[in-house]
RNA sequence: GCCUCGGUAGCUCAGUCGGUAGAGCAGAGGACUGAAAAUCCUCGUGUCGGCGGUUCGAUUCCGCCCUGAGGCA
């Protein structure tokens, strides 16, 4: 029999993490964060991460893993999050995934298969080199010679995406999009390893907004500024990819006197928006996730309702 | 009371030498395979403050009224 697996996906700020930890001790489980910033050590509050006391005793995996500084990508996570799935499950607990990276939750549960090479960033630094002097133009061009499957699926614009296919291709000569997998967009449930239980927790979009906009000051009255200026004062440059997200990007300029508090506050509540936006385009059209309403149903509902679909299962 | 400048998309405003209008922001939808909280794509009709007048035709010109800001008394 497979074993049992649990994933929570939804925005951000809708409750998965209370949600996680009630249902983890109801079933007996281990939490795996699937969040790209949690992993990171002193980025708390303005990652909205776990606190110690909110585990409430039940352990919690991938989260303060790296220093700001270290680098980190999803397949990094694949690897370590697989291997942790096969540990807990041997532990007799069942694992849950939960997190709002749409990447790393389905780096786990569709066949996503990173060719085993690293990134390169002299490589990377020289073809954005080109993006800036040649123009991205030119850059796409380039990618249309030795890899036009890609290059017809990138836009011309994104050129973060156009310099990873250029990358892959100069490090392993072969095109990108050999190392896809050709995978149908929506695998069904009986194609994963595991006998897997998948979860979306969401709320009206007002809701969503209301309590992002909430949280957002509440950050801010639990230490967000300061949470920053230690990170910057221990020597932490603010172009490190981890100080490059939503909110510590925006009170980097605060903090340098670029915005005042309220212009931080409304770009920051926007820029969280938009995102709980873009993350719901990652799962809102996955028919594999059983949706549950933080609005209409009590959060002792709802788990009760996860424990007895993964009892059924 | 008089004078001046405004009143146009949810907000800030542009514009139409008279042929019923368009940007930014907000908002919406989408993409996503080693930076992903990143990166990128698409989407703009609204009594053009109200009522009259001139005109084939007015949001645009004229008159009055309402309203905001400033100035003079």
């Amino acid at each position: 029999m497979k074993p049992a697996f649990v994933v929570i996906v939804g925005p951000t700020a809708v409750g998965k993490t209370e949600i996680a930890v009630r249902l983890a001790k109801l079933i007996g489980g281990e939490i795996i964060s699937g969040d790209s910033v949690q992993v990171y050590r002193k980025l708390n509050i303005g990652s909205a991460k776990v606190t110690p006391n909110e585990q409430q005793g039940v352990p919690h995996h991938m989260i303060d893993i790296l220093n700001p500084d270290e680098e980190f990508s999803v397949a990094m996570f694949q690897k370590r999050v697989k291997d942790l799935i096969v540990e807990i499950t041997v532990r007799g607990k069942i694992p849950l995934l939960v997190g709002g990276t749409g990447l790393y939750i389905r780096s786990i549960i569709d066949p996503y298969e990173f060719p085993d090479i690293a990134s390169d960033n002299t490589i990377r630094d020289s073809l954005r080199e080109i993006a800036e002097t040649a123009g991205k133009e030119e850059l796409h061009r380039r990618l249309a010679q030795v890899d036009p499957v890609s290059a017809a699926r990138l836009h011309v614009n994104d050129v973060t995406r156009v310099v990873r296919a250029l990358e892959v291709f100069q490090i392993t000569g072969s095109p990108f999009s050999e190392f896809q997998n050709s995978v149908s967009k929506e695998p069904s449930l009986e194609d994963s390893p595991y006998r897997l239980s998948y979860f979306g927790l969401t709320a009206p979009r007002e809701e969503i907004y209301f309590r992002i906009n909430r949280r957002v000051d509440t950050m801010i009255d639990k230490g967000f500024v300061q949470e920053v200026n230690c990170l910057l004062q221990e020597g932490y440059s603010p172009n490190l990819a981890a100080l490059q997200t939503i909110g510590y990007r925006h009170v980097i300029k605060y903090l340098r006197g670029h915005t005042n508090l309220e212009e931080t506050l409304r770009l920051l509540k926007r820029d969280t928006r938009h995102f709980a936006k873009r993350q719901l385009t990652w799962f809102r059209r996955d028919p594999r996730i059983v949706w549950f309403d933080a609005i209409n149903s009590t959060m002792s509902q709802i788990v009760e309702e996860m424990a007895e679909r993964i009892c059924k299962l």
